[in-house]
DNA sequence: AGTAAAAGTTTACGCGCGTAAAAATTAAAT
DNA sequence: ATTTAATTTTTACGCGCGTAAACTTTTACT
């Protein structure tokens, strides 16, 4: 920096306060840098930079299961969001492990990031650890909440997606059996399952909640499994079948598939099949799926826009938002 | 770090040694440190290190397209592999944008990483950008090549993929038509396309190539629309069809469930469908997708042994190599 | 016990930059 | 042309650690 400096004809201080914000010196100077900039190609050592400043721009952006298109495809959002926000976004994903969960944790402390975006697994968390780090790092919770936990949280309403759903089910045709997961690893299925027996207790029918068997996050195997061995001892509580999310849907349709069961809403229909997520890939399954869509873009955005207010602010907010998004229904074929 | 020598009562310079590599000192010594950080977690800070290492251990991962599950899939592998191996890995998309790929070299650049693992976008790289990059920092390249960039290149055989496939489907039915896009975005591509014009000259069949419309990087709604678009103009040259890939092949599967065409090997289907690659979703196709499966594996943990082997030889190969690995075909429904 | 090798200690420097303070310069305004 | 405010320059220090050199202590081995 000395030596561009002296080539770029400005004082070091002054190259310096440039590369920290190019506004915040004359135009006149700036101008000079960026013409000597085009000759020397220099960059600031950014282990240097961060190494002096109180506050770096990283950003950590953490989803639980990346190979998940749902989480990529947000991760994506945020991360374009966090450059054009002008934060260094690093993305990490836990693979479904706790363990992991915690190692990224630990190794985000050591960047000394500005904020982290932070979709907790849920369940399987260790709560402890992220308390901890909340209380260290200024942190945004998103999608997954998980109670007083980070400065706010920016998810879906879980109420709007299954009312919808249901409504719309309940509507056309006869009301919905809940199917998922008996241990959901995301708090998201709970609030899922209990909006759908709120719903059954006000549109007045009998609630059947169908729980299957599985760890981990290979939903789709998992929904794939539990209803063949469904379909094979009896067959589902309702012929109309609502899915705690789209990827147990995706197991579920291919089951029906395999069984020769017919699901669509038109006649010589067997089933009926609906969903939660709008998972990218639920426009191609077969049938083509009806679901409650997340608002990605609201999420995503206003993620991105609470972490920038929470890292103006210092660090820390006066009080814990929870800002819910309501969901789209997207009707497709499968209802 | 001063003072945490002070504590631990050893000297500053042997706790810099320790942290740099814990084998290094004496068993002793080693003991006294660790005890010593048990009470005061005391952390070495990264930057500073970082600054003053010739070296990092950071090791940068792009791939073109995380939101893809091939993609995230071979993403989580590659990063846990990296892990194991002592690097610090970060995850870097371009999501199908060169620009963006450009900017993630550049990124990459300045965190001067001891090597980059990368797969790049293909014909739609900036072919000088990556070899400028490739020229200053160690880089293997691994499941999409091109031609001479980098040090190493790992990869899987794509010939064997499309040998296994047609060899298959004209053994047990008609021969194959060709699936693709016009203008793949990917090098593997064109090479099957090449593959499957071979096989059609050894095995003695007419080669039928149908290629569709559509840019960029959703591939399932390009191979429906495509899909949609022949099969209402007169179908295909063969019922048989083989896809470049399997994301393809999704599209293509949901292309005829919407039509009503049967797909599969049975009495009463209209269609055999058969793909490259074995996405995660293949399994859970209605119906299930037959194709030739990537050994992740294999390519995953030789990249990233490559990737050690040449840190460890200063950053640079004597000679650049190329390794494939074979395709091992899955016999599912859809043909 | 004696000796060479291995490891640790002291001392000191430098990495590349942020940043503070005081002085000097420039630009804007009366 | 003066005054005043805004920038820039000079000078200087420090961040937290890697690392080299010379020296001292510990370990391993005959």
């Amino acid at each position: 920096m000395e030596e561009f400096a002296a080539v770029s004809g400005i004082s070091r201080p002054t190259v310096s306060k440039y590369f920290n914000d190019p506004d915040s010196v004359r135009r006149t100077t700036r101008e000079k840098i960026e013409k000597a900039l085009e000759r020397y190609e220099y960059r600031p050592n950014i282990y240097a930079i961060n190494q002096n400043r109180k506050l770096t721009k990283n950003v950590g952006i953490v989803v639980p299961f990346l190979a998940d298109p749902f989480f990529s495809e947000i991760a994506r959002q945020i991360e374009q969001r966090c450059v054009q926000a002008g934060f260094r976004p690093t993305l990490f994903s836990s693979y479904g492990v706790p363990s992991v969960e915690v190692d990224i944790l630990e190794a985000l402390r050591s960047i000394k990031p500005a904020g982290v975006l932070l979709a907790p697994l849920g369940r399987a968390s260790d709560r402890s650890a992220i308390e901890s780090f909340c209380a260290d790092i200024p942190t945004v919770l998103f999608d997954s909440n998980l109670e007083g936990m980070g400065e706010a949280f920016v998810g879906s309403d879980n109420f709007s997606f299954v009312s919808q759903t249901v409504e719309y089910l309940c509507r056309s045709g006869d009301a919905p059996c809940f199917f998922e997961m008996a241990t959901p690893a995301n708090p998201n299925a709970n609030k899922r399952r209990l909006a759908y027996l709120e719903m059954a207790e006000r549109l007045g029918f009998e609630p059947h909640v169908v729980k299957i068997e599985g760890e981990g996050w290979a939903f789709e195997e998992i929904g794939q499994r539990g209803a063949l061995k469904i379909l094979s001892e009896g067959g589902f509580p309702s012929d109309t079948i609502l899915c705690s999310n789209d990827r147990l849907a995706i197991g579920l349709l291919s089951a029906c598939y395999e069984k020769g069961l017919r699901v669509g809403r038109g006649d010589g229909c067997a089933l009926r099949v609906a969903s939660n997520d709008d998972h990218p890939f639920s426009r191609f399954t077969c049938p083509s799926l009806t679901t409650a869509a997340h608002d990605y873009e609201a999420v995503s955005s206003r993620s991105v826009e609470r972490l920038g207010e929470l890292v103006e602010a210092g660090g820390r907010f006066s009080s814990r938002s929870e800002e819910l998004f309501p969901a789209r229904l997207v009707l497709r074929e499968s209802a």
